[in-house]
Formats: structure tokens, C-alpha cells, sequence
DNA sequence: TGTTGGCACTCGGTAGAATTGACTGCTAAC
DNA sequence: GTTAGCAGTCAATTCTACCGAGTGCCAACA
């Protein structure tokens, strides 16, 4: 009557019998490769274990009522879930990039230069090049650079426009848009008291904005506000897809391909979700985990970009769930870990 | 290069029969709304024409043998060619918008504000969806505008940022790195001269630059240099692509989506065949008309954008040969239209 | 001469049946 | 607990026959 045998589910289920977790690497491992369903024999052939497909079918019986593994139907193998992507992902020891590979990071890195979009830009292409997935490159907005020069020009009396210009080159305008008309000397006077107000300020800062009446300190005001309430990532400012054309290729079924691309062309979705996956602390969210169902089929990799210690940007990388994990890991860390060196400081240019 | 192949043996290749021209319009029609080969009898049915299949039969022949019509195989029905699709847009009387599209024309440009690139990459996003192709905008660039300011930023000795406002709203930033290293000092002299020299004038003006020696004559010689090489349109600044998602739609064979979201992602291409087309004088490319290899599925529109009576962007549409060129030219003169008004002055706005 | 109906022919697409083969689950023996 | 063996399942493949859309040709007709 008491049946002690399948009490396993609650206390260990976030590990797994060390055979267990073989079979399901294998049946992983070859999925990804051949896009099949992987069936037990193929499994006893390629791991290592010394058992025959009989046992490791028992045991897939088991890996499937734990939800690791999926039958399509009734005699094809197995595929994995999205917890078997899991499992998989996170007992997956740290890959490295292969030589070429390596080598062409390096070299883009050392000899990129210019201006902060176009080394966002050109890395999102690196990334999706590397890896033959979608990449997405987040910058590391503005928060941790200082203003170097701010101006507030003159476009019609109702309509100005306050352009600035940050430490790390990039430039930022918006439009001020005030009640009252402003004549061209309450503008350049406005200017004038910006630039003593903000420069070698962070967007972080808090200033001391004057508080009279008057059209002048209105214009400051509101100059101060807009800029402060600026947030690159949210604008796209600092948000590059590349290599939107791997969807084609790596995805089946025509649908799918249209939806994902529709996600891709509205930039903030995606980086609302990157910011998402960051914020849960993950590296790799697997289908449904990112809790987006449109992306329900893919699976995306995120790594922080750090300024000063801080995660300020990010790189990413969205593929099918059956994407090649090891290798796409690395290259988003090595990539990203560049990228941090390259805004930690221009220290490493030759 | 593309070359337009209206040299063809007959003289009188560019004009048929009015019979042969009716079946060739009702076969366009047909394939553009089926997607499948039109046959004999099917034509005899839907056009006006009161003649039998066989008559239809014998004149298809010739329409073939003349090559505006294909057989995908014997014992199909006919597919239009490039040059029967070119016959049918040539012959095409000018379509107009339905009501709704119209009122969502209107509403958007009424509605619209702010940056320009902003409102450039909204129209877009507007062009794909009333159509349903993937659209692409190039803005008017900075050739008409005047210069508010000028502002040369030291970011680092050897390192400095040009920044120019220019009068329609739009900041454009370069960057200028001499081979001497400039202080403080002299870079915003340089930016004081430079306001002195550019104000008022367009990227098209010839300004009189200093001729001395010093590091501040050099500044300024080099920024004016810099600015005046400025070409938005190259640089990809004010090109917006818009609805890529439609590619998965609207061609079939995950090879060709492939190869022309990779084209896509290219915007220098893409901008240059626009380009190419408009100084061609044509408003449809159709399949290999534009001789650009790899787009040979496609049929790509553009219309002008006009500012002060010169042709300075423009709007573009790509879908496959068989699109609703109808619809989509209606649409993208419209659009074209109203962006053209747009700039031209802010006049219509309520 | 141009048009038409008739007819034989072609060939892609489809529907069904049969076959294959890659699996599984079960069971009995080791 | 492991294994070999076996029966059963089901997608994919192959084959066949067949249908039908559409053609080309021809002879008759206005």
C-alpha cells in the first residue's frame, strides 16, 4: 500500500540521476545537431554510458513524465522541452570560441574606432556573424558619461531645439517646446546658463535649476527636465539588430519566421525583453521562460555590458530553442566582456 | 548597371493589338490576384473580349513567342514575364487610394510631429501597412536647410566633434581628428569661427575658409571639409526601412526571404537602387529591370520626395513581380506627395 | 483571313494503398 | 536492474491510377 517508490519528484528535482542526465545531454546534443527527434538507440550509441537502448529507454520514459523530454508522437524518439533546455543549458561547462574566431574579435576590436553608434552597429553585425544568429546590442546609454556641452538653438519662437553632447561623443537633441514665445536672446541666454548649469554634470545628477518667473529660467527648466527624463535605450538611440535575415534560416515554418521578425522590427519590445532577462539575473532564457509568447520558439542569450561596474548596456542573441548553446554563450560573453573593455576606458588601443 | 531592354528585334515591341493588349492585362491581373498561371479559357471568361479560349490560345502563342508570357511547364497556363509585367504598369491608368487608406493618409500627416527622422520613420511604418510590402524612406537630407550652429567639442586632444544643427531640425555630428593636438583654446576659437563662417549658409554654400597655418585656420579648414562631405543619405542617417516582416509574407521559398531580408539589411544598397531607379526616370523596377542580381523576384516602386522643386528623398516600395502595382503606386505617390508638402513648408498644419 | 469547336495529348497534382523503417512499450529471462 | 526479443504504432515514402486544367493542332466555317 505504500508505494515509496515514486516519491522523487518533490525534494530532487533539480538534479538528476548522473545517468539520467547523460541520456538527456545526448538526446539534447543530437537534437541540435539534426533537428530530429533523437531515438534510444542513437542515444546508447553516442554516450558513453555501456547500456542498451532498452535501458535508456526505460529511462526516457521517466525523463519524459518529469517533463525533461517530449514524444512528438507515439513511436518517434524524443525531443527535449524547454526544461530539458534548461537542464541542459545550466550543467553546461563554460565553451570558448574557436581560434578563428577568437582572432576575428580581436582584430575587430582592436581596430574599431569611431564614434559609439557605429561600434554598436558594427559589433551587433560581429556578433550575428560569429554565431549565424540575430544579435542585439543594447549601448550603454548615457548615464555614465558626463555632459561635455549643451545648447539650446533657436528653431521658431515656439520651438527649440537643446542639443548635448556627452564625454563619450555621442549626442543627444530633443525638442523644447515652451508655452510662451521666446525671443532669440531669452534663448541664448537660456544656453548660456545650461551650459554653466550642466557641463561636467551626469545625467544622474541633481541640479540646482532656478526657480524665478521669468521666460529664461522657464526655458532652463524644462531643458533640465527633458534631459533628464532621456533614455537612450527606450528612444532606440542605442539599440542595433543585426543579422535579421539568419530568422530566415534558422527558423521553419513561414509563420514563425514572420512573427519573429515582427518582434524584431519594433526595437523596444526587444529591449524590454533583454532588460527583462537581465533584471532575472539569467543569461539564456529558453521559450516560454521569458514569459513572451510571440517569442515562445526561440530562445535568447544576454549579456551585460558594464560601465563602472554597473550593467549600463547589453549584447544578445535570439535563435531557435534548439540553438547551439555552447557556442553562442561564448561568443556573447566574449563580445560583451570586449565591449565592457571598450567603454571601461580606451586603455587598450595600441 | 541596368539596362532597358525596350530594344527589342520588332519595331513595333513597345505597342500591341488592343486584343493581344486585353489578354495580356486580364493574364496580369489574374496571376497578380491567384498567385497561379492563367489559362485560355479563364482570360476568355474574365475579359470583355467576346471571343473563344482557342482565339485566346492562338493569341497567347504570339504573346509568348513575343515574350511577354511564359509557360511554367506544358500544359499550364501562362505567367506574365518582366516585360509583360512592364507592358501591364506602362499601360496603367493612374489608381487612387480607397477612402479608408486616404482618411489614414491624411490623419497621419495632420497628426504628425516632431524630428524629422522621427517623422520619416513613421511614414514608413504608415507606407508598409497601407500596402502591406516592406517600404523604405530616404529623407531630404541637409542640401536645403540652413545652418543654425555649429559647435566643435574637445572630447580629447587629438579628438574632436563637430556638431551642426541645421534649420529643419535635424543635428548631424562628425568627427574631426587633426594630426596636432589642440588646446582647449583653440578648438573653441575654431568653433567661433566657425559659427562666424557657417551660419546661414547650406552644406552647398562655398564658404571662404582661413588659409593660415595655425592650428585654429587647420581646425576650421578641416571641419568645414568634413561637413561639406556630409551625405545623409550614405551614411544611412536618414534611411528608414519599414515592415520587413512582409517579406515572409509576401514571397514564397525561405531562400528567397533569406536573400532579400539580407539585401534589407544592407541600407547603402538598398538606398543606392532607389537612387539608381529614380535617375533612371522610372517608377517601377520591375524583376531584373533594375540589374541588380539578387533582387530579381522583386518589384520595387519609388516616388520622389520634392523639396524646392528638386528631387531630394524619396519612398520606396518592394514587393514581388507580381504585386498590386495599382494599389501600391497610388500609395507610395501619395505618401510621396504628402512628405513632399511636408517639407516644403509647414503650411497645412492646422 | 480570322475565328471557332473539337480532339488528342501532356503533365502537374492528388488521393489511396502498400511499404518501409524508425521508434516505442512490454515482457520474460538473465 | 538490465537486457533481448517482439509486437505494435505511426510518419514518411513510394507507387499507382486518375483527374483535370490547359495546350496545340486541325478542319470547318463566316
Amino acid at each position: 500500500m505504500a508505494r515509496r517508490t515514486t516519491k522523487a519528484p518533490p525534494p530532487t528535482s533539480n538534479d538528476l540521476d548522473p545517468r539520467k542526465a547523460t541520456i538527456l545531454q545526448a538526446v539534447v546534443v543530437e537534437h541540435i545537431d539534426t533537428a530530429q527527434p533523437v531515438g534510444s538507440s542513437a542515444v546508447a550509441a553516442s554516450a558513453d554510458l555501456q547500456v542498451s537502448p532498452a535501458t535508456v529507454r526505460s529511462e526516457m520514459v521517466t525523463l519524459e513524465r518529469e517533463g525533461y523530454l517530449a514524444q512528438p508522437h507515439t513511436s518517434a524518439g524524443r525531443v527535449p522541452t524547454d526544461k530539458g533546455y534548461r537542464f541542459f543549458v545550466d550543467h553546461l561547462k563554460a565553451g570558448v570560441l574557436g581560434a578563428t574566431q577568437q582572432q576575428q574579435v580581436r582584430e575587430f576590436f582592436a581596430s574599431v574606432r569611431g564614434e559609439v553608434e557605429d561600434v554598436l552597429e558594427q559589433t551587433s553585425t560581429l556578433l550575428s556573424a560569429l554565431t549565424s544568429y540575430t544579435s542585439v546590442v543594447v549601448g550603454p546609454g548615457h548615464a555614465h558619461t558626463t555632459i561635455l556641452s549643451v545648447q539650446l538653438v533657436n528653431l521658431d519662437p515656439r520651438h527649440h531645439l537643446l542639443v548635448c553632447v556627452f564625454s563619450d561623443g555621442s549626442v543627444v537633441k530633443h525638442s523644447v517646446t515652451p508655452t510662451f514665445e521666446a525671443t532669440h536672446v531669452e534663448v541664448t541666454e537660456a544656453s548660456r546658463q545650461l551650459n554653466a548649469l550642466l557641463i561636467g554634470t551626469t545625467l544622474e545628477s541633481r541640479v540646482q535649476v532656478p526657480s524665478r518667473h521669468d521666460h529664461v529660467a522657464a526655458l532652463v527648466r524644462e531643458s533640465v527636465s527633458v534631459l533628464h527624463a532621456e533614455q537612450p535605450t527606450l528612444d532606440g538611440e542605442q539599440v542595433f539588430i543585426g543579422g535579421s535575415s539568419k530568422v530566415a534560416q534558422v527558423f521553419d515554418g513561414v509563420e514563425t519566421v514572420r512573427q519573429v521578425l515582427s518582434i524584431l522590427e519594433q526595437e523596444l519590445l526587444v529591449v524590454s525583453l533583454v532588460q527583462d532577462i537581465l533584471d532575472q539575473g539569467l543569461s539564456v532564457a529558453i521559450g516560454s521562460e521569458h514569459g513572451f509568447e510571440p517569442l515562445s520558439a526561440c530562445a535568447v542569450i544576454v549579456a551585460p555590458v558594464m560601465v563602472d561596474g554597473l550593467p549600463a548596456g547589453a549584447v544578445g542573441l535570439l535563435g531557435p530553442t534548439r540553438m547551439k548553446y555552447r557556442e553562442a554563450l561564448a561568443a556573447a560573453e566574449v563580445v560583451s566582456a570586449h565591449l565592457t573593455r571598450h567603454f571601461g576606458g580606451e586603455d587598450d588601443r595600441g
